[in-house]
DNA sequence: GTGAAAGCGCTAACAC
DNA sequence: GTGTTAGCGCTTTCAC
């Protein structure tokens, strides 16, 4: 059986709730003594706190929700740098005493579920996509922190990297080594979120630069490897002016630097390219990947801090917090060379 | 105000029980009519049974911890292996109706802290050495499926690839290659655990080839891309008689890989090189990584399986189970030559 | 079929 | 400093 605060209590011979005093370290309130005699019971006895009992009368939880989409029944959405990301949280927050409760989740609905049925301190999403947050409503007083979300929803609070920038620092990065035709690569967009943001830096340093960008300099491909390799193998005819690539994620960039060598290009000589993250994967490949770094520190401390903050004074969601980027110049871009 | 049963019980004028067994599908007990108008009402009140009160009563949780370790203040050990595990373990759970708290632990003590506080139904261990696992020492009647461990604490059920064979078959592979001198790279190993196993396996298939194997064969490296770089490029003076190389993961495959490239050799022309796990990564890096595959849906479905059979059961640790394992061809290994 | 009572382990709000 | 009372939201048991 468990062994309870009333347990230790008979056994001290005190009420229960000096033993909770104790417990919880109200030490004003009960002497030396029985401070000593208590804890050495405790420990004696193994005695651990039911988190559920706690929970059940302060209405909260010392749990945070860490929430990913789940489609159906497909694999949840683990990309290397949501990992690193994850495993940040939880150490931050166990530091502070909270603990992770990881979800897969289809829709609003679970959210909403999810967060009602365990008490949740607050919750972080990672992974969803605008649209997805734009729907999602907690329960009021409930901190929601959106990583790398641009939605509206006032009931959340992004936190995300400087995606402009990034896509800005890209392009000029490639500009200056001389190339004049550089391709934009990465999945479809709207006229919010992420890759738009990337596209609109990457756009602006063009035009920065007192450069045109074409149109037809656009790709369209899913951030994975095999469509980065098709686009690769494919890249002289898709593209035959262009001399350099920018690739939204390093997963993409990484398949394409291999459809590229399969297609008897060769990188950075014939083609430079840029890829987004800073995975580690971008290291192991040859050459090491010209990338923008986002800050996976950064980001996941300062989700823990507001997240926070937000459950002390009760959920004010605030304005959302932008995490600078950097690039880092490896080996994947040279000058640029007439085709 | 939280929505309860007390709520949804007066606004259908009916009792608390009542709505607590249409809640919990005892269809039996209630009539069709009562079930209908409170199931209505619990939507639109968006009515969510408490967690905490539900456990609190029941003396179980629907959740299952995710321990993994954590050093003091370091990082997580979420190597790309494990978050495989991971997302086919939550999916898995989930569709069974449990939640998984994720959490860093530094120490058995921890462990039963984390178990007890929450009334974790069971846990699953990923990533602890052997000697960390021998000390757990759970509640009895909770179940604890320690992955990849060959701990022999009772208290826990091992869930684990066949480490053996896979030594086995890439051994075998590369003999049967051609290659009479093979090195064996992996950490430090004492007389059990994973490495150790795969070590003895790919002894084995020397034996069985009626080949010997030199003691000064074996490279000892911690299980990173930094060491296997360090390793491939000091290759050919600690080893100048060998011609392949067997690495216990990926990782440390593919920096030998590049370590090897660096040193001017080629891979599979000059070494051959076979790793362990089968993890994206192996695809991606020229060559593409001929390995042995652990099945991780196969481990994390058969942890499941396990952990709701002894929840049922009420936890009696059973037998470890062995999972196959299965060596992927692909371009790494190429017939021996003469050095 | 439905309901009343008791209690899970704990803490908040007051006495003493 | 320490103890008492009440109640968090639910399920279990047993009566109607």
């Amino acid at each position: 059986m468990r062994v309870t605060l009333k347990d230790i209590a008979e056994e001290a011979g005190v009420s229960l709730m000096t033993v909770s005093n104790v417990v919880n370290g109200n030490q004003a309130k009960v002497s030396a003594a029985t401070i000593a005699r208590v804890q050495e019971i405790i420990a004696r006895r193994g005695y651990v706190p039911s988190a559920s009992a706690r929970s059940l009368t302060t209405r909260s939880s010392q749990l945070i929700g860490l929430l990913v989409p789940s489609g159906d029944d497909q694999s949840l959405v683990l990309s290397p740098h949501n990992v690193a990301v994850f495993g940040v949280l939880e150490r931050r927050l166990r530091h502070h005493g909270y603990h992770l409760l990881f979800r897969g989740v289809s829709g609003a609905a679970e959210v909403d579920v999810a967060l009602k049925s365990w008490n949740l301190d607050g919750a972080v999403l990672l992974g969803f996509l605008d649209e997805d947050v734009d729907h999602f409503e907690p329960p009021p007083g409930t901190p929601i922190l959106a990583l790398d979300s641009y939605s509206a929803n006032p009931k959340t609070t992004g936190v995300r990297s400087d995606d402009f920038e990034g896509g800005r620092l890209a392009a000029a990065h490639l500009i200056e080594h001389g190339h004049r035709r550089v391709v934009f690569a990465g999945p479809a967009f709207s006229d919010i979120g992420v890759v738009r943001q990337r596209f609109e830096g990457f756009r602006a340093a063009h035009r920065e630069a007192g450069l045109p960008w074409h149109e037809s300099d656009q790709a369209v491909v899913d951030t994975a490897y095999e469509p980065g390799l098709d686009l690769g193998r494919s890249f002289h005819e898709r593209h035959p002016e262009a001399t350099a690539i920018f690739a939204t994620a390093d997963i993409l960039a990484v398949g394409v630097i291999e459809g590229l060598h399969l297609a008897g290009l060769r990188v950075p000589e014939d083609v430079s390219v840029v890829g987004f993250d800073d995975i580690d994967i971008g290291r192991y490949v040859t050459p090491k990947l010209t990338t923008v770094a986002q800050d996976v520190v950064a980001k996941a401390s300062t989700a823990v801090q507001i997240l926070l903050a937000e459950i002390e004074r009760s959920g004010v969601p605030g304005e959302p917090v932008v995490v600078g980027v950097e690039l880092v110049s490896r080996a994947s871009v040279a000058a640029a060379t007439p085709r």
